[in-house]
DNA sequence: TTGCTCCTCACGTCACGTGAGGTGGC
DNA sequence: TTGCTCCTCACGTCACGTGAGGTGGC
């Protein structure tokens, strides 16, 4: 290959969409230094280091640090590459667990911030819900300290979380053992929850009867006994646990009196003869 | 909540599982300041922090700069969150097709590798192949230039690739239209492709004939007549086009002489009578 | 005196991007 | 003289981690 064919700095990096500080920057750290130096002190590459950089970009590409790959160039074997290849491969399961985590935290907000913004205060509805996994939290212990609020019980809950090694990405919310336990101390919990998808307990899919409640943490005024008369008059009786969840909180509102909550709990109608429905 | 609830910097970092020069970083840009300054200057923190450095923890998961976070902190609402969830799933979905593109590069380089390590110079034998997806070059031109190879048009091709979109990551290899072309002209491609799964041109899955050369680029020896003798010896026909790639080449191996190439075309059975397979 | 927790300050990291200020040939 | 391409050198980036050297109370 003769001289003529030599390409200036700009000419290399219009052919292989590398910027020129980059090229420099290979240049300095020995990764891809200059074909040769013309009499100014020029840069100037011989096509065939097309290809060079080619093989730099794909395992720039593929993450790997750029003093591996001056490592792996001076030192290569089919064997030395398939071994690199294999510990990038697990580098890249580890981001592909992060990124479905991250697209599943993005989905669970959204939707509770888009619930929240959608409802108002007071609104009690039957809903549809799906299926939702979740981790549970310790037994409230609401006796250990003077002043014990909702609200402290769940500072201990996040202190205890890190240790029980429980996601406190996800949403946070209260957990009743069953409707009645919330109607006679509807501001404490018996523990708390998070939404986590990978959770071990369940949520069924089916009828739920969710009430909204506007402001503070724990303070729900007289939503639990509108609830329940919500109930007997359509004939529902509740199910299982009460989940308390934070739809609007200090993460996207500024006064706590604008704070908004859900109380979802499952019902079923009430077996009894005017409905005409022994049989379900 | 009384003072002597405030937590240390040691135990606010063992609740949270953040590292004490991270809490001392985000006090410092005014992200998370310390609730108080003991007389000895040290930090507290109140465990309602806890709640605050774990919204904070949300974002830093999902990719969101401290700053941007810092500004959301101050001007937060239901909107402006959902906005940000919005974004940063935009880029999330950019980091999922960049995995995606590692994941299959890791997968096309290893393979090949394999496939070069297991073979020996001059085996010829009959594959069942997988179905492939490539991209085309331009037709190649010998006249253009006084000493026109292999391997400078090849670089031509590396030249054009990155103005045409060609994606150079991924292994590249020789085209030749038909075997007769390659038997009379075997370092001649008529085109290059590279073997990007995204390409609109099809391998199909079937028979081919494979044969393994080792040595330099585009010197392929007495090989291409044996894999003619070879097939009529075995009573195949050749059909469509012939594709070299290179198994192991500069990017694994130190010395030219020791490069890998197989060279694939699709093959069906003779129709003759001495098979007895008239009609297939 | 020793050990412990905390402090500040400075520097390193990684792969460049961005000027500032200067050169050499048309 | 102007315009173009190239050069080197220094500094910035982003989110911390890692010492060095010092303090204060038991």
């Amino acid at each position: 290959m003769d001289e003529s064919a030599l390409l200036s700095i700009k000419k290399f990096s219009e052919f292989t969409g590398v910027s020129q500080s980059t090229l420099r920057y290979y240049d300095e750290i020995g990764l891809l230094p200059a074909a040769s130096r013309g009499e100014n002190n020029y840069r100037y590459y011989t096509p065939f280091q097309i290809i060079k950089l080619n093989y730099i970009n794909v395992l720039v590409d593929l993450g790997v640090p750029l003093s591996k790959i001056k490592d792996m160039n001076i030192d290569r074997s089919p064997e030395a590459m398939i071994d690199l290849l294999s510990q990038q491969e697990v580098k890249l399961d580890r981001q592909l667990y992060e990124l479905r985590t991250a697209y599943s935290i993005i989905h669970t907000y959204r939707m509770n911030i888009q619930k929240g913004l959608m409802a108002h205060n007071g609104l009690i509805r039957v809903e549809e819900l799906d299926e939702t996994h979740y981790v549970l939290g310790h037994l409230n212990d609401y006796d250990f300290i003077n002043h014990p609020t909702f609200y402290e019980e769940f500072i201990r809950f996040c202190m205890a979380a890190h240790k029980r090694r429980i996601n406190l990405r996800y949403p946070v919310g209260g957990y009743h053992d069953d409707m009645s336990i919330f109607l006679t101390k509807p501001n404490r919990p018996d523990r708390y929850f998070s939404l986590d998808p990978l959770g071990n307990n369940i949520r069924p899919a089916g009828k739920y009867l969710v009430g909204y409640h506007q402001g503070y943490y724990g303070e729900f005024g007289d939503l639990p006994q509108k609830m329940a008369e919500y109930a007997g008059e359509n004939n529902l009786v509740f199910r299982g646990p009460v989940f308390v969840v934070f739809l609007l909180d200090e993460i996207t509102i500024v006064e706590p009196e604008q704070y908004m909550s859900s109380i979802s709990v499952a019902v079923t109608p009430k077996k009894q003869s005017r409905t005409r429905k022994i049989n379900n």
